[in-house]
DNA sequence: CTAAGTGATGACACTTGGTGCCATAAGCCT
DNA sequence: AGGCTTATGGCACCAAGTGTCATCACTTAG
C-alpha cells in the first residue's frame, strides 16, 4: 500500500490518462444496471457515464455482462487455494466446505458491494445465466483441486458440485434476509442439511411387491 | 401416425403453407450448428436452409439458442410428474431419483438425437450457458413438486439441485462413452456415489491439536 | 533536444442478433 | 362475395460486438 507516496520519483506505477478507466466503467455499469435494469441500459450509456466510448468499454470487458463479474474473478482462486491447503485428513466435501468458508469471510468483509451486485444479477435472466456458468467453472476448478489431493474423479466432481450448490443456496438466503445470519453460518447450515438429505434414504428396495 | 392418409377429406388437420416451418428450422439449425459451429452460423443461414426468412425464425424461437431447446421442453413435465406421483414413502432424494429414471428412459429411446444435440450444446459456451439455466429451471420445478409432497423448503431445494447435478454428471458420462452403460444405470450410479460422498465426513472435529 | 516507439483511447464503418410495423397471400366462416 | 384469421415476407431500425486506422500522451534511445 501507500503507492501515492512516490510523486515525482522514477517509477510511473500509476497512470497516464485518467487513471481508473476500468474501475469507472464498472461503477457506471453497476449504477445504471441498478437504476434502470440491465436491458434498459446501453453500453454507450455506461461509457458516456464513465467519460469514455463504447469502443473502450469493449476493450476492457468481453461483453456487456462481464463487467459485473470481472472483479470477482479472484474468488475462484480463494476457494481453490483453501481446498488445496486443507488438512489431508478431511474428506472431499469437508475440504470444499473449508474453501467455501474462506469465501464466506470475504462476503462478510465486502458485504455491501457483493450483495448489491448479487441482487442486480438475480434481477436479470441474462446476468443470471452468466452467473451460473461462473459457478460451473468454479466447480470445475474445485474438482481439479480435489483430484490433486488424490480424490477420485467421481467423488471430486460430486463434492465440488455439491459444495457450489450449497454456496448458491446460502447466497440466496443471505440476500433474502440480510444481517440475519452470517455467511459462514448459512453455508454451514446448508452443508449440514445437504448431508441429512443425502443420508435419509433407503439403500435400494429389496423386493417390490412381488406376488 | 399415418396422417397423410386423408388427402381430400374434410379435416385439414395438417397444413396450409409448407407444413413444418418450425420443424424445418430446428433441423436446419441442428445441421448448421453441427457442421460449422454455433457462432459461425447466421440466423439467415438457418432460415434460408429452411426456405424461410430471418423474420420468421424469430417468430418461432425467442433467440438463436432457443431453437435447440424448444423441443425438449416437455422433459421438465416428465420429471415433475414422476416426482409428483412417486410413492409417499420415498424420501425426497429418492423421489427425485425416480423422476430422473423417467428421463433416462426417454434418453434411451431417442438416444441419437438427444446425444447429438447435447454434443452441439457442449461445444459452444453460449449454448452451454443456456443449458445451465434450463437445468436450474428444472431444479426449481422439481423443488416445487417436492414441497407439494410435504417436503420442507430446504430439503426440497437441496434434493432437487442434487438430483439435477447427478443428471448433469450422468449425461456427461453418457456422451463421453456412448453405449457403454444405459442412462438408468449411469444415473443410479451417480446418485449412489453422491450419497457416499455426502456421508463420508467427520461430524465436526472435537478438538484440534490443542496443546 | 529530437525522433522513434508504446499503450490507451477515439472515430468510423461494418456485421449480426433481435424487434416493430405494415403488406400479402392463403384459407375459413358466415 | 366479403370479412376474419394466420403464417409469412419486406423493410426499417436499434443495440451488441469487431476490425482498422488515427491520435495523443508519455517514455526511451540517440
Amino acid at each position: 500500500m501507500s503507492l501515492s507516496v512516490i510523486t515525482s520519483g522514477k517509477l510511473p506505477i500509476v497512470p497516464r490518462w485518467e487513471p481508473d478507466a476500468r474501475a469507472r466503467l464498472e461503477a457506471a455499469a453497476l449504477d445504471l444496471y441498478d437504476a434502470r435494469g440491465f436491458d434498459q441500459t446501453t453500453v454507450e450509456d455506461i461509457a458516456e457515464r464513465a467519460g469514455l466510448t463504447k469502443r473502450t468499454f469493449f476493450r476492457h470487458f468481453a461483453d456487456k455482462r462481464e463487467v459485473l463479474f470481472a472483479s470477482g474473478g479472484n474468488l475462484e482462486d480463494l476457494v481453490v487455494n483453501a481446498v488445496r491447503t486443507a488438512p489431508k485428513s478431511l474428506g472431499p466435501l469437508d475440504a470444499v466446505g473449508l474453501g467455501l468458508m474462506a469465501m464466506a469471510d470475504r462476503f462478510d468483509e465486502q458485504g455491501e458491494i457483493v450483495a448489491r451486485r448479487f441482487r442486480i444479477v438475480r434481477a436479470s435472466p441474462e446476468l443470471w445465466e452468466r452467473q451460473l456458468i461462473k459457478f460451473a467453472a468454479m466447480a470445475e476448478s474445485v474438482a481439479r483441486a480435489l483430484r490433486a489431493r488424490g480424490v477420485s474423479e467421481t467423488a471430486a466432481i460430486l463434492a465440488a458440485e455439491s459444495g457450489i450448490t450449497a454456496l448458491r443456496i446460502a447466497s440466496d438466503r443471505w440476500i433474502r434476509n440480510p444481517g440475519k445470519r452470517s455467511p459462514r453460518q448459512l453455508i454451514g447450515e446448508v452443508l449440514a442439511e445437504l448431508r441429512a438429505v443425502a443420508a435419509r434414504a433407503r439403500p435400494a428396495r429389496v423386493n417390490r411387491t412381488v406376488p
